[in-house]
DNA sequence: TTGTAGGCGTTATCAA
DNA sequence: TTGATAACGCCTACAA
């Protein structure tokens, strides 16, 4: 069975397809009752648009193109949610790119994407821009960052140094000696991002303002194995209690493992305080910043969507903060 | 400035639209010199045909649907370059669907993707055929399974149980007692995959197969930290030398350190069996299988590009091996 | 082997 | 506020 057209709808409805188009893109000047008989054949003959013609007799692709680090964490399906929804509410596609590594990359600007599929172009955490002028890829699509921040485009970050700051203010209530963890990211110099520096500035700056400071900082990279070899060496050399910034629940949850391996009680012995808000951490009590990421990407979907409506000015930055949930942890 | 378009080619070339969407069609039809100046204007022109409008006209999508587990692992980069590759040659467009949990998958079903998006899909590692057919969802497009075995469609996929034998057969003529280590894949019962199951299957027909017997086996899942617990145990517990299959290399790389940390050599007093042939298995020297992952990939692909371009007849089935990269650890 | 014309399902423009 | 109709860029007959 063929698939049900505008013509149809019209029909259908008994009035012209301009009009059903009308009311598809709620061009207001449609008289409540027409409207009600449009929605109703659409409902009763099961009619989507076809995008494809849209986007011929449109001009534009509806697309917008995401490019994102690999999806392996919790935060980045919660960005993508955020930015999915305000997408879909415009009743633009999303385009999907997990950023791997740079061949990748390559791809895609070889692809005929960038040329026709995307409207607009959201790059999240990676800052890509300058690559892209480098190459000389005529990307004058609307971009916009996610969860990166830089002066010359729409951006929507996370304020780390705020969130570190909130960190250290609450730490240097707790008792005893302070010590953190930092997140080393060892990436390609293309792939990069300031997030952890970010979080120590903030933390380092508000212990400091509480006269007091870290007695001991430590380094893993992002992954359970290094987590728990500094978690190992943190604990030998702690007195307790003591507190520790976390600056990761991934590096949290390991702490977490080992000092209850050890027969010690966090938030007693040891008050941990972690950042991310994973799924798992209200389960294990994990005192630790949560942050609005779906937030984060809605808005900046909305920044980008007012640019491919024709909004004209300025670079604007949305700054979004982190919040400190307290649990038994700290 | 304007894209150009087929009319601007044809004008350029002095033809018709027919020819030029003949040459980029590559039907035959068309004689060589003709064919060179069309291609000439194409390149002059810096021409690229506009996507969308081929869709409509040719009242298809050229899209695929890719469906596939978060892209965690180097596995689902190479099967996506091998599908990719292959998709792209037939003038294809490649949707990604990160299927992260049940809720994306939800919106996948709901957006217009499936109806005017995908000519075809493919369904990696998961096989969600059924829970589509549940959901009466209108998915007639052709379909094939990667990495994933089924009677009933289409599939790619790589025999785990001759993999484990060969790591089996191997095992064997190694010396000192065997172990081994599984993976647990605890997942939602619609995410779910047997690939260790099956590799479990073929290593143990093939150790009693050579008249032995495994000493030990341990399970860990996915993550390098179960990994290290589960390397600790099994050191602890074991007589030196001593041979172990690991079923992924994850957990042979957190063994390996596990290994060198206690001042045991690999492939000395640790024989060490990877799975997998992730891209450091060859700079840690260990012993692993490889796998045709690209190729997987490509021949999916194939077989799904033959449907599309109608081919009918009783589900195909293409079955890949592993193959034995013997290095130090073993 | 090639050119011409009609059609794909929308949106946009113009009258009415 | 609406309906008719011309684009949009391509593919595919069909005719030459």
């Amino acid at each position: 069975m063929r698939k049900p057209t505008i013509q149809d709808v019209a029909r259908q409805a008994g009035v012209g397809v301009g009009t059903v188009s009308r009311v598809l893109n709620n061009h207001a000047a449609v008289k409540g009752v027409t409207r009600e008989t449009v929605l109703k054949a659409i409902a009763d003959l099961d009619y989507t648009p076809n995008p494809h013609a849209r986007r011929i007799a449109g001009g534009k692709s509806y697309t917008i193109s995401v490019l994102l680090p690999v999806l392996t964490t919790e935060f980045y399906v919660r960005l993508l949610d955020g930015l999915e929804h305000a997408f879909q509410e415009a009743r633009y596609d999303v385009a999907i790119f997990p950023l791997l590594d740079r061949s990748r990359l390559e791809r895609y600007l070889r692809s005929h994407t960038l040329a026709y599929q995307a409207d607009g172009l959201v790059m999240a955490t990676y800052n890509l821009t300058q690559l892209l002028t480098e190459r000389q890829v005529r990307t004058q699509q609307p971009t916009v960052l996610v969860d990166a921040h830089a002066e010359d485009s729409d951006c929507a970050y996370m304020d780390n140094v705020t969130g570190g700051r909130m960190a250290g203010e609450y730490a240097v209530t707790l008792p005893g000696n302070l010590h953190a963890i930092w997140v080393e990211t060892e990436l390609d110099q293309l792939f990069t991002t300031r997030v952890f520096e970010e979080r120590r500035a903030g933390f380092m700056e508000a212990v400091q303002a509480g006269g007091r400071q870290v007695k001991a900082e430590y380094t893993s990279s992002f992954d359970t194995l290094a987590a728990r070899n500094v978690a190992t060496a943190l604990l030998d050399g702690a007195e307790f209690p003591c507190t520790v910034f976390a600056s990761a629940d991934l590096l949290a949850g390991v702490l977490l493992d080992e000092v209850q391996a050890r027969g010690l009680t966090p938030g007693k012995d040891v008050y941990v305080i972690g950042f991310d808000d994973q799924p798992w951490a209200a389960a294990r009590g994990l005192t630790t910043l949560h942050q609005p990421v779906e937030q984060m990407g809605y808005e900046g979907a909305q920044l980008l969507l007012t640019r491919l409506s024709g909004h004209r000015g300025p670079p604007r930055a949305r700054r979004f903060e982190p919040r400190l949930v307290v649990r038994t942890s700290a």
